[in-house]
DNA sequence: CGCAGTCTTGAGACAGATCAACTCACGTGG
DNA sequence: CCACGTGAGTTGATCTGTCTCAAGACTGCG
């Protein structure tokens, strides 16, 4: 019972959480007493499937996952019915969402995972004395904004053939590492929840995947195990088509 | 003549973009031997109305915009005919974008502008002497990031009139500083800008803008000139109504 | 078994895209 | 100074991709 509640054990789950934080560190870093610090502000915590980390618990933080699968969600500000999946993010993942004036953004998790947690700002003033260390963390958000400003590239000007196809195609990427060839995984998220990070509905997700599915570029199987062909096909299909040119006109 | 071309006199138009940019950094850091060293990394440039900022400038480079404002724009790969904006960028803004594999993206300007030019990696190390000036960059890319994944959430589940509420809302506090009452303020950007910005079509943007015309919520004068009565009821548009939902059913 | 939640399928409606004129502002050169 | 051309802005008619709604099939759990 103590190996189950990690707020219990003061050796025990949380090490393997820590553990793997250290080892995202620069290299030669993951030891040193800049480490250390880091870890002795840490807090442990596991999230059951479905389970949301409490608001109170993200703000102003900086969360790690080191194990488990995730999905960073916006609650629009004015009463809306669905809520935005921001970005989905897996282990290894570290997490920094600034507290601002919009609606609140939540972290839930899509399968049992390991988190650790740091507040933001004494994070900040301890990686200030190991400039390495707050490289990296400005690297992970360089690439977060990127990340981010490609999706938004997608969600602006592509079809929903082609959201669909490039979530695939990242999925893949993300999951296997595949980036060609043929590739079988397992989606940890429900359509629900990749329609609301494509900004599509549940129904479209679904009639897309089927058209996808009859132009053989991939096999579904059960809920969520999926097989991709030829990745990148997939990809082509991702990049060419916009919403509706091309399609229509044929000057 | 030596006053107007700026790679000519060593003294000159680019001191005004270098004490711009010792300003925007952290406190007390502005004449610090750390801004000395990244000065003298820097290279200035200066960018006439239109002009793009030459790819090889542009990639691996920290872009520091001393006056003017600038559109970051995003070429899709596979030979797409409308390139997305990403993010309209003003005088004070740190602008970092890594080169990665996706179709490449410049730097265009909307109107005469003064930039200070870092090469990336090198400012880094020589920041990395000096941590807050790291951790201000950071925090300048985090803001990015959550200015992004904002536009984001509209992008995937807002409709076009609260996308262009939005826009002039946010385009007011850029520019104006005014959040709330009225607001008068010239765009930079044309109106096919402001649609690749948001995923609309010209007509589109014309259209919703003559829909907040009629509503009496904004004001427009010649090509760029607008007049927001009311900036929190615009606000309260934007954030509002969803992309479909809402309207048609009453249940 | 029965219930609740997710997934699937199909029919109809609407927001926004496309297409095609036209107007207006502005700079160029005769 | 006035055609003239180019490009941005505007307007309206039409078309279509995706959303909405409704109803059924599948899955897992108490």
């Amino acid at each position: 019972m103590a190996a189950i509640s990690p707020s219990f054990a003061r050796t025990g789950p949380e090490q393997a959480g820590l553990a793997a934080f250290r080892a995202s560190l620069p290299a030669g870093t993951g030891n040193s007493p800049t480490a250390e610090r880091l870890c002795a502000i840490s807090r442990p915590a596991d999230l059951a499937m479905g389970e949301p980390l409490s608001p109170e618990q993200f703000d102003d933080r900086l969360i790690y996952i080191s194990s488990g699968a995730a999905k960073l969600v916006a609650r629009s500000p004015a009463a809306s019915l669905v809520d935005h999946v921001l970005a989905f993010r897996f282990g290894g993942d570290l997490i920094s969402v600034l507290r601002q004036s919009d609606g609140d953004v939540r972290l839930i998790a899509l399968s049992d995972c390991k988190l650790v947690i740091f507040p933001a700002a004494a994070f900040l003033d301890i990686a200030q004395g190991h400039p390495a260390v707050l490289r990296s963390v400005l690297t992970r958000a360089l690439q977060a904004l990127h990340h981010s400003r490609t999706r938004m590239m997608q969600m602006g000007h592509k079809s929903a053939e082609a959201r669909i196809a490039d979530f695939l195609v990242s999925m893949a990427g993300r999951l296997t590492g595949c980036t060609t060839g043929t590739c079988v995984f397992v989606l940890p998220m429900g359509r629900r929840d990749i329609g609301d990070s494509l900004g599509l509905t549940v129904e479209t997700v679904i009639c897309q995947l089927d058209r996808l599915r009859k132009a053989g570029l991939v096999e579904t199987e059960g809920r969520s195990k999926v097989c991709i062909a030829d990745i990148a096909a997939l990809a082509r299909r991702a990049g060419h088509e916009n919403r509706l040119a091309g399609i229509t006109s044929k000057k």
